[in-house]
DNA sequence: GCCCTCAATTTATATGTTTGACCAAAAGCG
DNA sequence: CGCTTTTGGTCAAACATATAAATTGAGGGC
């Protein structure tokens, strides 16, 4: 069996009480130089750490974060995770993650058991919380961030990207290019991101003058996009979208996919097709995706501090931050003739230089290569 | 602050004493159904649930399992972080994430705080190991398994796919699509992953009395990878590969997208391309990678049932298991005329209905379709 | 009625650490 | 040389739970 090695028995060996053993591994604690070089030598020949957990147990801190995520076949996810890891690791917190699959009382299920491990916070990423459970936390006191979702509860907060401003670029670059037949393939209309895009989306057209040639629901889930992006495309040219925003690049992909592989449609000729979030793949030539990127280092830099700064001060002040999130021009979409200036200021072209006078040749160049 | 709720309280309520309350929550205890309605009650009114630390610390069992991951890039991992959580939740242990991401000196400081939350166990994927560490785990009784590699210490168990067999299979693919400039572009040549995979590719080459065309090293990065397909493939065609190993699926879909948009090459007519892995984005239709699939599930599985059997008895042997895995054939390798029986048995056809007389026909299917 | 058994419950102790109260020795100061 | 202040250190009390040992009480056989 493990017979861990113990405070006591460091102090033992060192020749000096447990709580001197103690105060050597307590930063801003009294320690005489003496000491704490016979109490290190110790415990290095002992290969002694002290144990989080009873430190837990007598602080109160855990130094454990929560992350409750819902599925990583989102590629957006992945990145996120890896990224809250790294940043909480570095100051000294550790991930506990919590995948609640499917639906809410799942939710519930899993954030009992995320209380249960007495995590000093919680980040939800992907899943929504009922209000009993949010409640749950603020009288147990441990502080939750929302990460890429929102909801009207008190006492939360959260980080999210402009996604209605994400949404509303997409429509103007559409418009712009002079697209007439403007389709939507929503997410899950439980989640506020999908509200939001469709939102701007929609909002965008109108100051067009135009509105939804048509619109389907994806459910944020690629094999429903696949059937939906069939049921949408599948008719003679001129009672079929020219042009398609996806509520996020996971469906987008799959969608492209139906166009090209299953109708023998080409994209961007035949049709533009727009996503959300600049996952990877979206990058990959392939797919070659115009999309709306979150940036993902700037959310989860802000949740963590966010979080941290309410674990630390329980009493400040709930914070919804939304950060901006720029229009990743690639070669899925059509491109305008004319930019509206506005629109230009929040685009990125990563593929290419800047389109300012050389548009009609870069339509030209991309139409061919994709 | 918070005021938890502690089990003395639940006592109080209840009119029973503290420990009462313990064994109600104790599965194999003896408790009076009238105490345990009593107790329940109580609980139930202050919201009362037991603190796991707690629990951890006198009994010495923490149910936290530590899985260190290198990077979540590659879309193997995240699939198996995702299925990691959901069999060890189910199970009733948790997850702590630990991302180790560059060398291995990291990899020990991250071994420290791993050991530091007294883990029940520690799932090692993506990262090597140090001799030191082993022996550090073992002294401390903490079981570790090796997922996806293995390493030659002794008491340490490991899970992996067949990669010889499966590069092999590679092989005799390419062989009986009779090409003649065979490429192999390997991971890092730190991982036995690597290795056995490309001894197994070579072994089948030399079986037809072939040996590689060339060879360069993409260290399982996909920017890597760019690099040196470009370097192996700009080339008159006599003196480029027809046919390209890609040590895993991550670097595979980069290089099929050199050679296409890059090199203007057409995949598979002028060069086959294989992978290893089966990530989900090789089933994409842009890509329809041919490759062998690592069947996370079963490693996933049997990793967590060979870590929780060391942990439930801590002198069980150490078990180095070795997955079957299957050759998915897809449309980005050249079909063979003729199937050797050996390879058909370990193929599978997820595109299309097995190829027995209808070779040619497919064959011209795909070639057109890509 | 007595002793024994067995189940249900309580009491007491242990887990490994932090932390505040307490103390001894050293040092500063007139 | 006394007196106070500082410094470094020990002691003991938490922290929330599990569990071995002790205690109680109810039945049951004799």
């Amino acid at each position: 069996m493990a017979d861990r090695v113990t405070s006591t028995q460091v102090a033992q060996l060192a020749g000096v009480s447990q709580s001197a053993v103690s105060r050597v591994y307590t930063p801003g604690a009294s320690v005489s130089a003496k000491t704490q070089q016979k109490v290190l030598q110790a415990a290095n020949q002992l290969g002694y750490r002290p144990n989080v957990l009873a430190r837990a147990m007598v602080s109160g801190k855990s130094r454990i974060i929560g992350l409750v995520v819902a599925y990583l076949g989102n590629y957006f996810y992945p990145e996120a995770v890896e990224k809250f890891s790294n940043a909480l690791q570095a100051r000294g917190y550790h991930v506990m993650i919590f995948m609640a699959s499917q639906t809410a009382c799942n939710v519930d299920g899993v954030m009992e058991q995320i209380l249960d491990y007495q995590v000093d916070g919680i980040i939800m990423a992907s899943a929504e919380m009922s209000s009993v459970l949010s409640a749950r936390c603020q009288t147990a006191g441990v502080p939750v961030v929302l990460f890429n979702r929102t909801q009207d509860l008190d006492g939360i907060s959260a980080v999210t990207s402009d996604n209605f401003t994400g949404g509303r670029c997409v429509a103007e670059l559409f418009v712009a290019a002079q697209h007439k037949r403007i389709a939507y393939i929503a997410g899950w209309e439980g989640a506020t991101t999908q509200r939001d895009r469709e939102a701007g989306f929609v909002a965008g057209l109108s100051a067009a003058g135009q509105t939804l040639f048509s619109r389907s629901v994806g459910d944020y889930d690629s094999d429903t996009a696949r059937l939906v992006a069939l049921e949408l495309f599948d008719r003679p040219p001129a009672r079929r979208p020219d042009a398609v925003f996806v509520a996020n690049d996971h469906m987008a992909i799959a969608v492209m996919d139906v166009l090209r592989y299953q109708l023998g449609l080409s994209v961007p000729k035949d049709v533009s097709v727009a996503g959300f979030d600049d996952v990877p793949p979206a990058a990959w030539a392939a797919y070659s995706l115009t999309t709306v990127r979150q940036r993902a280092n700037l959310m989860v830099e802000n949740t963590v501090s966010t979080l941290l700064r309410q674990i630390e001060q329980p009493d400040s002040p709930v914070q919804r931050l939304v950060i901006d999130c720029p229009l990743i021009v690639r070669q899925s979409s059509r491109l305008p003739d004319k930019w509206p200036v506005e629109l230009l200021k929040r685009s990125e072209f990563p593929d290419q230089s800047l389109p300012t006078k050389h548009d009609k040749k870069l339509k030209l160049k991309h139409t061919e290569s994709v």
